[in-house]
RNA sequence: GCAUCGAUGGUCUAGUGGUAUGACUUAGGCCUUCCAAGCCUAUAGCCCGGGUUCAAUUCCCGGUCGAUGCACCA
């Protein structure tokens, strides 16, 4: 028992936050269960995000399968860009990424190379782990994604998602079409992604089956430094890591969202309030503001579509600085890749203020007789012609790799001005990704403290009331003179207003707070024999251990300010 | 995946080639008028598989999980 990662996961296992999945078979490693407290728990940071993302920013969730079809993910680039080519080394059985041994063996483009040709260069190569060198190997491509079957005995590939991005993009036109076809909008999704980690490790931090929260903004491509409410956000300020400071070393500077869009230090408005919005929403789960900085991807660091990117990093005490959320401009990088894809276009038409009066010239080719005369040759010469730039005698044309003169009496040049009402664009994308597992875990260890009550040890989780798993116990002092009924009717009372109460009659009544304390209940109500005189109870603090009397008909309304945050504990002191 | 170390009730732990100690917790009871008090009782355990042995929780081999280092982390 040495650092709060130790202990924290102890307690978390203990009192049923986070247990190592179907113990009873032997765990699993890169899988964990919820148990009843981590799943309430988590559900309502969940919440908070849904409160910020779904009701704040207007995003509507959609929820899609946590498997896809092949085609999904090769235009997504998952298929190619998230697999790795490996190999065994014949001699330690260690696994080496062949494209690391071919460069440190002095071989360029590995990377480029078939999976035979790079087996073949590295042959000569070393082994980094027993500097054997390496002989006749197998390269092999290491997907990090779940593949499956889709049907019996089918051959239909199928992939465990790896991120819930892709449902929002695959479903683009859909998405349009309810946002009534206007810029911009966005969309947003709570789920289960799946990545086969070689080596997960740090308890909840890397998983092979994880919750995301996605958003993805699609914004048009000139507006991305005009977010309507950017204001909100303007002044709101924080330490920024760029990718500059950290090549030089230095340290994260305090600054405003307005100034770091005016100095280029973040790309666009979009991203910057993303970034102020999700620091609003780290804090409000209870991550410490000193213990949360935002960090730039440095250039060679970025994924595939992104251009910038920021990461959202919590400190934690045993694993450093934790990537938590991840902020990038995808770009048109997926809307692109899917619309090629696919075959369906996934473009937005924006109407121009005014119609755009363009000069015209059309070719009207007489098909009536371009047919007869040219018949199967006629409708590439349909189409050359279309593009032809004709002279009086007529248009030289190429179709099916023949020249064919054209004379001018089989079509008609007609010159016209045309209304341009406006054009496809294909959106940007913000996504602003949140790694909930990550977060819960970075709650439960800012959460955890010990401090001294009586002289006797306490171990408390100083959960923010908004997340803490359970809001409120009740207890009665004695099990006797109706203080048990009186206290049952109390948690009934809070039960319908919505309030997670538990009743509590067990032992002894600072044993009761104890237990209450390190599950980090917030607050504590208790029904003594001043109840049955003057219809008060006290309820109780859990940081300060500070108990106020109140009425309990005011319980279920005070309760629940204390819950959300309008009420203080210690505005009820006085 | 490789290497090293570890695994005994829910938790922490003692110990052993002959099924296991103590404490805490939990449950029931007594007592108790606000912060892990006391008393009685109860529940509950040797990570999994194989080997050696009359007998394995203990020794050996393999696995699982965890910690650490290496590698990996789109």
């Amino acid at each position: 028992m040495s650092d709060v990662f130790e202990k924290v996961m102890d307690l978390a296992k203990r009192r049923g936050f986070i247990w190592p999945t179907s113990e009873c078979y032997g765990a699993v490693a890169g899988f964990i269960d919820y148990g009843p407290l981590g799943a309430m728990m988590k559900r309502r940071v969940e919440n908070i995000w849904r409160d910020f993302y779904v009701i704040q920013e207007g995003c509507y969730e959609i929820e899609c399968p946590t498997i896809a079809q092949e085609a999904v993910f090769i235009a997504s680039g998952h298929v190619k860009g998230f697999s790795d080519k490996m190999c065994q080394c014949p001699h330690c059985k260690e696994f080496l990424r062949a494209d690391h041994v071919a460069e440190a063996g002095g071989i360029k483009n590995p990377s480029t190379m078939k999976n035979e040709e790079l087996a073949a260069a590295i042959a000569s190569c070393t082994c980094a782990a027993c500097e054997e060198v390496l002989g006749t190997v197998e390269v092999f491509n290491f997907n990090l994604m779940f593949q499956t079957t889709i049907g019996p005995g089918s051959q239909r590939v199928g992939y465990l998602r790896p991120e819930t991005a892709q449902g929002m993009f695959v479903d683009f036109s859909r998405l349009l079409r309810f946002y009534r076809d206007k810029l911009p909008f966005g969309a947003v999704q709570i789920g289960k992604a799946y990545r086969n980690e070689i080596s997960p490790r740090q308890g909840m931090i890397r998983l092979r089956e994880f919750t995301q929260a996605e958003a993805e903004i699609f914004v048009h491509p000139d507006e991305k430094n005009h977010h309507p409410s950017f204001k909100r956000y303007a002044d709101y300020t924080m330490p920024l890591l760029t990718y500059v400071q950290q090549e030089k070393c230095e340290e994260a500077v305090p600054m405003s969202m307005q100034e770091a869009v005016d100095k280029g230090v973040i790309a666009n408005e979009y991203l910057a309030y993303y970034v102020a919005l999700t620091h609003h929403l780290l804090v409000t789960i209870g991550i410490k503001p000193g213990r949360l900085r935002f960090r730039q991807h440095l250039p060679d660091e970025r994924a595939h579509y992104a251009t910038d990117c920021w990461d959202a990093e919590i400190r934690s005490e045993r694993f450093g600085w934790v990537e938590t959320v991840g902020l990038a401009d995808r770009t048109d990088y997926d809307l692109k890749a899917h619309a090629q894809q696919s075959g369906t276009p996934m473009t937005v038409f924006i109407q121009y203020d005014e119609p755009k009066k363009v000069a015209r010239r059309r070719i009207i080719p007489n098909m009536s007789v371009l047919g007869k005369q040219y018949r199967n040759k006629a409708k590439a010469i349909f189409e050359a012609l279309a593009n032809a730039t004709p002279t009086a005698e007529g248009a030289d044309v190429e179709a099916d790799g023949e020249k064919i003169h054209i004379p001018a009496d089989l079509f008609e040049v007609r010159d016209e001005i045309v209304d341009i009402r406006g054009e496809d664009i294909v959106p940007h994308v913000i996504e602003p990704s949140y790694g909930i597992d990550r977060m819960c875990y970075a709650v439960l260890e800012q959460s955890y403290d010990e401090d001294t009550a009586d002289g006797e040890a306490r171990t408390v989780m100083r959960f923010p009331p908004n997340v803490a798993p359970i809001q409120v116990a009740v207890f009665p002092l004695m099990t006797r003179d109706e203080l048990d009924t009186i206290a049952h009717e109390i948690a009934r009372s809070l039960h319908k207003a919505g309030i997670l109460a538990e009743y509590d009659d067990s032992g002894a009544i600072g044993r009761r707070y104890r237990r209450q304390d390190e599950i980090g209940t917030p607050f504590a109500i208790t029904v003594d024999y001043d109840t049955k005189d003057d219809q008060t109870v006290t309820i109780r603090d859990r940081d300060s251990m500070k108990q106020v009397r109140i009425a309990i008909d005011k319980l279920p309304s005070t309760v629940c300010a204390l819950l959300d945050g309008s009420l203080k504990f210690t505005s009820l002191e006085s």
